[in-house]
RNA sequence: GGUCUCGUAGCUCAGUUGGUUAGAGCGCAUGCUUCACAUGCAUGAGGUCCAGGGUUCGAGCCCCUGCGAGACCACCA
């Protein structure tokens, strides 16, 4: 098939990821002669669509996997999917509520259908997108967190920790969304500041006796005080203390209580304490053993122990409390107030602190070794400052709440027997007590934390708890890869799961992005519209250019902007290899290739092997370090710089030339670079370096570039001084053009190029490349510019001394000042290389390799400037 | 309140244990239908590396202070 003028992704992107499909090129095949290298995919969200921030997560991953498994590793990219527990339901529910319909009326088995059916419907939707991005994971292998096999791994994790005691049950305060009706981990409140107010009430004495007057921004809450607490070191208030107080609005009395809890400096130095809706509150109530009074119903509103409140809703009884209270004369003041206000991470619903029965996981015992793993490097951030971010989140974290009232997820698996009151956990379902052999076992009604399963990801999807061959061969695994946004929920989550479960660290590298933001820096929200959908770019532009601008320019941990521009940029670049290639398979046409082994190098073939040289060595380093902007950039700028720019502007006199030999040679010298280019390339930008792979002389669709060997650096031919030495041919040939240039000397008109040089035989090997790339009729050597005798413009270079006759076209006034311009930069260069050197300091105190460097410098430069001299002189 | 990041060309950003004349893309200017590519080629303009101090033979890079932008965590009712 003919390669057509333009690149165009869409002629082969689709068929290029079939092929490997059915070649079976994504599977993992466990082979024990071979090293695996394992990623596991953060599962997305069944509920999800495709946003620029998984198609940047895809690109690294896939280019990470690819150069992996062009390295000869047993390459595993492991994909799945979430089912994303509270997520999911709010939108099942909001479904619903569209059909005039609520979870409870479809009961939860008929609810639990229905779920499972949107899993059917919206659950493979990501990875067909991600296809489309060209990700090459083991889709043999893929997952899904409430599938039978990841489900088995949280039962079995569930029951190990309640069995140790690091699970447990119990009444705290937990953050409360009335919307979900659900509890919500510390991780899933967003805060928010909020402008509210600050009221002031008056709490009188029971003996009528004078007043304490407390702040607060939920008045509401009131109704569940149970005391009032002061500083013990307070004088103000001292003799206060063990007096009652008459509630306002209710028929209780409450103590005070002294607690150090309590800021003098702040308010009045008197806290109304609400044990119930207040995690403060409770550790103060506990200390004081106050009662617990809960005035909020589930859904947000004021329960029966609000008394006339109850029935309304929080903000509508805080209106009415407010209201009362200034009403009886209880109201001192109302202050403005910004404060921080909680909100679920779902609905966005401002969360109640509420007291309330659920299940914890005790997260000190695990929380130690995670952070002595990271202490000693078992896991290795990177960058290396999140972890910081993460010791810090390690080392204050409170015990995890994992129970939700919902019901799509891991229900929890402990029974309670109805005929001896036992609590129940087991790993397969009981049908009787084991205490009492009674039949009257009900499970609990909970679910789990979604994040309890994807804690489990690394190793629930390889076979854990069973010794799979999976398990035995790919865990740990090497690198997760994610973003700075799911550190706490997910990251470290999985990292003190491995080690309990496993009693390893799940992988030894996290490798840490940043967020895609829009082309102003925004973050790509949907209130904002301003998010891109990946898919319509690469329908626009290709699969490749979009992957590749996600890439290039990109730090570890950075966040990037987004821009049409940026993929323009990319496209222009494929495009550009597009037809580089084009060119070297049209010369190559029914020619015989010589073996590259056999081909005699010229200068310009072994300066181009030598980019090529450092450009693997660059690429394959920058790659290993995650440097993935870096890697990128070095191989682009080497095929469009050095390869198309130069070495195929160089080979065209050989490809067009009378030498048989010559032209073969560098045939085969193109070949071998082009093949090199694109697998370098490949991690980056698969399908099109596929594409053309297929196209490259004595290669078909049967040769797979995916599965062929990355480049490996060869010191023999990185020609490190023949390469210098062409370089100084290649200053000659740029010289050239900007005289010409600078003398408006029109591009058509060949010039005669005179060189005063010591480097005939150099000059002579590569006359060619110069008249070709400089556009000169001819390149003649001279004694000195005096010897030329016409009117010349001159330019002096490292190795030679330029003179092109212009005749009319050279303006002495102009050519003196130009020289002398350029006589004074040198001399700039000339002062301060001899200042360098001039340092005693410098001189001993640098390397070496340094001093000398600059010894070298500053003898190219006075040689450069008694050439202009000589030059400006003659004029 | 704590922790962290950023500040480099008009714009977006690289700059990897401190060491050539600080780079790239886009944009800009000039010229070019050079037989792979105008999604291109060539040539060029454009930078007190936020400010000030310190360490060093040497600082865009390390340390301190300040200014400006942002992120995360915590939170006083």
């Amino acid at each position: 098939m003919e390669m057509q003028k333009t690149y165009n992704p869409k002629d082969f992107e689709d068929r290029i990821y079939a092929g490997w499909e059915n070649a079976g090129c994504f599977r993992a095949e466990i082979d024990r002669d071979k090293v695996p290298f394992t990623i596991m995919m953060p599962p997305p969200n069944i509920t999800g669509q495709l946003h620029m921030g998984h198609a940047m997560d895809a690109a690294m991953q896939d280019t990470l996997i690819r150069f992996k498994r062009m390295q000869g590793y047993v390459a595993l990219w492991m994909p799945g999917y979430d089912h994303a527990s509270i997520a999911t339901e709010v939108k099942i529910v909001e479904k619903l509520a569209q059909e005039g319909l609520t979870k409870q009326d479809l009961g939860r088995k008929g609810f639990l259908k229905r779920a499972w059916e949107w899993t059917e419907k919206y659950g493979g939707r990501i990875t067909l997108q991600q296809r489309k991005l060209g990700a090459s994971c083991d889709w043999s292998r893929q997952a899904f967190t409430m599938d039978e096999k990841c489900s088995r791994a949280v039962r079995e994790a569930f029951v190990n920790l309640y069995r140790k005691g690091l699970i447990y049950r119990g009444d705290r305060i937990i953050n409360w969304c009335p919307c979900c009706k659900t509890a919500l981990s510390d991780a899933e409140v967003e805060y928010a500041e909020e402008a509210g107010h600050f009221w002031h009430i008056r709490y009188p004495f029971s003996d009528g006796k004078g007043e304490v007057i407390v702040a607060t921004t939920r008045p509401e809450t009131m109704l569940g005080d149970t005391a009032v607490a002061v500083n013990p070191a307070d004088e103000r208030y001292k003799a206060l203390v063990g007096k009652t107080l008459r509630l306002p609005l209710t028929d209780r009395e409450i103590p005070v209580v002294a607690d150090d809890y309590v800021d003098m400096e702040f308010g009045t130095g008197c806290v109304k304490i609400t044990p119930a809706h207040d995690p403060n509150d409770f550790e103060v109530g506990r200390r004081h053993d106050l009662e617990v009074i809960r005035v909020m119903n589930d859904d947000g509103s004021m329960n029966e122990r609000a008394g006339r409140y109850a029935g309304q809703d929080r903000y509508e009884a805080r209106k009415n409390i407010v209201a009362d209270l200034e009403a009886q004369g209880y109201l001192v003041k109302v202050e403005s107030h910004v404060h921080n206000v909680g909100h679920c991470y779902r609905c966005h619903s401002t969360v109640e602190p509420i007291v309330s029965k659920q299940w914890f996981v005790k997260m000190e015992p695990l929380a130690k070794p995670a952070i002595a793993a990271a202490m000693k490097n078992k896991v290795r951030f990177i960058p290396e400052r999140f972890t910081k971010v993460y010791y810090n989140w390690m080392e204050n974290v409170r015990d995890w709440c994992i129970s939700r009232q919902l019901w799509w997820g891991h229900r929890i698996p402990v029974w309670y027997c109805g005929d001896c009151g036992a609590t129940v956990c087991e790993k397969e379902d009981p049908s009787v007590c084991p205490v009492c052999g009674g039949t009257h076992l009900k499970q609990d009604e909970d679910v789990l934390d979604t994040w309890f399963s994807s804690a489990l990801w690394p190793f629930s999807t390889l076979g854990f708890p069973e010794e799979t061959e999976d398990y035995k061969y790919f865990y740990p695994t090497d690198v997760l890869v994610t973003g700075y946004d799911i550190i706490f929920f997910w990251v470290a989550r999985m990292i003190f799961s491995g080690l309990e479960h496993t009693g390893k660290v799940p992988f030894r590298d996290v490798l840490i992005h940043g967020l895609v933001r829009d082309e102003q820096g925004r973050k790509m929200s949907k209130s904002l519209g301003n998010g891109v959908d990946p898919l319509e770019v690469v329908e626009k532009y290709g699969a490749d250019s979009l992957r590749l601008s996600l890439l290039t320019g990109v730090g570890p941990g950075n966040d990037t902007r987004y821009s049409d521009t940026k993929v323009e940029s990319c496209r222009n670049f494929i495009n550009k290899l597009w037809n580089a290639s084009r060119f070297v398979f049209m010369n190559a046409e029914g020619k015989k290739i010589p073996d590259i082994g056999d081909v005699h190098f010229s200068p310009a073939d072994k300066w181009i092997i030598s980019c090529l040289q450092n450009c693997i060595r660059e690429v394959t380093t920058n790659l290993n370090k995650y440097e993935l902007g870096v890697a990128s950039d070095l191989a682009t700028d080497f095929v469009w710089g050095d390869f198309c720019d130069w070495y195929i502007e160089l080979s065209k006199p050989a490809l067009y030339g009378e030498d048989e030999e010559k032209r073969a040679g560098t045939l085969s010298v193109l070949c071998f670079v082009l093949e090199n280019a694109l697998k370098l390339l490949h991690p980056f930008i698969p399908f099109v370096t596929e594409e053309i792979y297929h196209h490259m002389p004595g290669k078909s669709e049967k040769d797979c570039l995916m599965t062929s060997a990355f480049p490996r650096y060869n010191s023999k031919a990185a020609y490190k001084k023949e390469a210098k030495s062409f370089e100084g041919v290649m200053e000659i040939i740029k010289a050239v053009r900007a005289m010409k240039k600078a003398a408006d000397c029109p591009p058509s008109r060949k010039v005669e190029v005179y060189l005063v040089t010591d480097s005939k035989r150099l000059v002579q090997l590569n006359k060619d490349s110069i008249m070709k790339l400089s556009g000169a009729s001819a390149v003649k050597f001279a004694e000195s510019g005096a010897a030329i005798g016409e009117k010349t413009v001159s330019q002096a270079t490292e190795i030679a001394q330029i003179y092109i006759p212009l005749g009319e076209l050279v303006d002495i006034e102009k050519e003196k000042a130009r020289l002398s311009a350029e006589i004074e930069r040198i001399s700039g260069e000339i002062e301060r290389a001899k200042g360098k050197l001039a340092n005693r300091d410098f001189v001993a105190k640098a390397p070496k390799k340094l001093v000398d460097g600059e010894r070298e410098k500053l003898e190219k430069y006075l040689g450069m400037k008694e050439k202009l001299e000589e030059q400006l002189a003659g004029l």
